[in-house]
DNA sequence: TTATAAATTTAGACAAATCTAAAAATTAAA
DNA sequence: TTTAATTTTTAGATTTGTCTAAATTTATAA
């Protein structure tokens, strides 16, 4: 039996090994859980033993195949809440990540599927990111980073690639909505943040913000 | 903050106290709740310590308002839970109980409310059992138990007091169904069972089911 | 290449929730 | 009303997940 904490750690270590295979420091997961190295290095052996990760003293760890079947498993889940809290329950965007976080752990594979089905089985959550199906394969993706997108060129909002309710309130505030069109009207060298126009209304951003909008272009 | 086993006691505190004042003994939860009476006392002293539960040593607990306040919203989140599972994903009355246990533990007053509304502000769950308004009021129940009904008197089968799997299943096989037309036919005296009709097709069943089916009379 | 800094692990402790075994209090019975 | 049975509590231990402080290993820089 997975516990909470270890279902935690699964899904650290998946967001911060962006290659599945690449593995994650001591110290990342620390920083990522809001906990202390000796507590990380303590539940590492733990998930060590049931042979959830892959780890080498001092040279990191990685998700084993069960690791990573569990790590999918649950972001799988924390999606599909977080679509049915916005699109059932009126939930606004910025709103529902805490609670997902508890959703997430709820065990019944049924539920799982039932909500799914429910749901229509959406390929992507409220913040665009893409919800891995039954076989925790991922739909592709054709986004960008607006950050990676040349100057002059455009395209649709279709997720960010952070969800921390600050970063969503303040995507709020410039009206950079899911659809929003966007285009790039310059970029400045020395900081590498952007002038941009979204639904036609001119605005400027830094490139920690660009970095996390993905963008679509037709 | 109260723990997930500290809302596990208060809850079966409250389903054992019939009239919320009446004290609740340690080894009656330690049944409940599977557990050892000396686990029973541990935890009940670090209730008191929160004044959700009034305790006297040797003579039992009883919830204090705060206490009671709280048992009642996890009631009503697993109920409501409930009829989620029933109503929207299509579950079985007798599958819901074990997920609406874990469910009954999300903590977000915000997604109680939501999840209220969304379903039409139900009364009851799929067992029949009433469902506490947001203010903690069970709506007022007209409903009598089987065993209490008179030879030739009938009514439809408005929910069950009790709803462990292996009751309900027993249920279904016997087509006795949320709704279903029961007239008693005969009482068997020396065991207090009964003759009946479910609609309109006769069966026999023990006193301890007829204690557990709530009809409702015309 | 050796010294220093940074990252990681180990050792020992703590709180939560549980357990077993023994002691104390209450209830029931002779 | 004294004894026996039952219930409840206490004492001490265990597991999980965390912490601080110290030791060890790895990386960096002079």
């Amino acid at each position: 039996m997975i516990t909470l904490a270890e279902e935690n750690y699964l899904k650290a270590i998946l967001k911060l090994s962006k290659n599945s295979e690449d593995s994650v420091s001591t110290n990342a997961i620390a920083e990522e859980l809001d906990t202390k190295a000796s507590s990380v290095t303590d539940m590492i052996k733990k998930i060590t033993d049931k042979q959830l990760v892959d780890y080498v003293p001092y040279r990191g760890v990685s998700l084993s195949k069960s690791g990573l079947k569990k790590a999918i498993e649950i972001v799988r889940k924390h999606r599909l809440w977080e679509v049915f809290l916005v699109t059932k329950l009126q939930f606004k965007w910025d709103e529902v990540h805490d609670i997902a976080e508890q959703l997430e752990h709820i065990k019944s594979q049924k539920l799982v599927d039932a909500l799914d089905a429910y749901l229509g089985y959406p390929q992507h959550d409220p913040h665009g990111e893409p919800i891995p199906n039954k076989d925790g394969q991922f739909p592709k993706s054709f986004s960008k980073r607006l950050s990676e997108l040349e100057k002059g060129s455009s395209g649709q909002v279709v997720g960010v690639s952070q969800d921390n309710q600050s970063f969503l309130q303040y995507l709020n505030s410039l009206n950079i909505t899911l659809g929003a069109s966007i285009s790039v009207i310059q970029k400045i060298d020395f900081d590498d943040s952007l002038e941009i126009t979204i639904n036609n209304k001119s605005a400027h951003i830094s490139n920690d913000v660009a970095r996390n909008l993905l963008i679509k272009q037709k």
